[in-house]
DNA sequence: GTGGTCTAGACCACA
DNA sequence: GTGGTCTAGACCACC
């Protein structure tokens, strides 16, 4: 598998966060597996053509938020989503991002329930069972 | 009515940004109506114990984003979202928002059908306040 | 009041540890009280002559511990303790620190009864009650 | 008697680090006693699943500090606590250890009172384990 | 070969 | 003036 990581230089997001977010997307949805191994930090950040003190800042966070394990000398890897706890300090501030975007979404003239759909339709893209689902077929 | 607004000063968010998000929000449940008077910059900073600049800042950058008008001397008002043009670039961002959102809250152990009742009981809490306020009318 | 923390550059120890378990030290200690204000990042990297980054380093993990917080533009604050969680986590590894250098202590030869007193011994440098005891003299 | 070492692979500790402190903890509970003997390297070494390297740099360091005598050709055995030395590295160091322990031990909440309770109730594990085996002679 | 630490120095966002 | 981000490049610890 290549790398599916694109930086975008000009957001407002710094270069890290991007690198963060992306890696949590692809882990959740099973594009990287429990014990799957990241990049190695130089080389990810020769890919997105970026300093790797800002890819290891990544991968460090993530380790933080107990998204992968750090093994030295070997790699990173993608850790035990049991060994993970739900911290409450977490959930409300997920709540508050949900709040945040509902809002914006009000003001830029989104009925409620168009919101609602495409709120839908972004987690379907989640699905764990969309790959079981194909099988099926 | 007074100042709802709170800053959480250990917040990652800039305090500019929590005061703009925090009056989009307001305006999403519909506690500020159209043609609503926001406070004034001075009294506002006062109140919140930051600097007027910052105030000033949020009320500036609420109105780039079509959200508020300000009336040269007579103060800074909610718009008519009729007058809010809805852009292209915002949806995008939105959608990125809301996968970045969805990623976060997955990782963080929640099924999706917990995230799906999540979202929808934080998506009430807008409707239930925009209606009674129409209830009002 | 000057700068306490002293680096020392032969240590096993990293320099951002150093001064991390420094100002954690000074906290317990109350020669740093709620609200206090840390010299400046680029002020005490000057001092200790160290890199900017490094002290930047500690004072993120630090504001991470929840042991002090940032206010972007203004600079670091000692927390508040109330409001610092108390995680089970944090908990074990405390008790294996113990562990650890309950044995290191008597692989080295000390007696149980001499462990104990030391213990004793430092512990009093952090008691609050210390200072109180003075002014009642 | 089995293997008791158990590695974390997410520890900030390293592996090497690991293996020495459970050996140090083992031999002060007296699980390990005077002459008895250490599981051969690369036996350890596959049971952890860790590279033997990694074992033998544990073994050579507790070597150094006095702790087991490597006799070659015959495998690793714990050495008489009589011929280790104290030094006074090693105790300027102990006591460095315990200030950053106590220190954040009380920035996580505990009372003084707490934390000493706390330390003794480890200390009485080692104390209890030791007993028996003394009681068993 | 892997990540961890540190330096030197630059630019930006924030208050 | 404050911290946050990023780069370039070096050295070290670990496996």
């Amino acid at each position: 598998m290549g790398i599916w990581i694109q930086i975008q230089p000009g957001s407002d997001k710094a270069v890290y966060t991007q690198i963060m977010d992306q890696i949590m997307e692809a882990i959740a949805r099973g594009q990287l597996g429990i014990g799957d191994k990241l990049p190695a930090v130089r080389k990810l950040a020769e890919e997105l053509v970026v300093n790797p003190n800002t890819v290891a800042r990544a991968y460090t966070l993530l380790e933080q938020a107990g998204m992968v394990v750090t093994k030295k000398g070997a790699g990173t890897f993608v850790s035990d989503p049991k060994l993970r706890q739900r911290d409450a300090a977490d959930l409300s501030l997920l709540v508050e991002r949900m709040d945040t975007i509902i809002a914006r979404a009000m003001n830029l003239g989104l009925s409620p329930n168009e919101i609602t759909s495409l709120f839908s339709e972004r987690m379907q893209q989640f699905d764990d069972t969309s790959q079981e689902k194909e099988e099926l077929l």
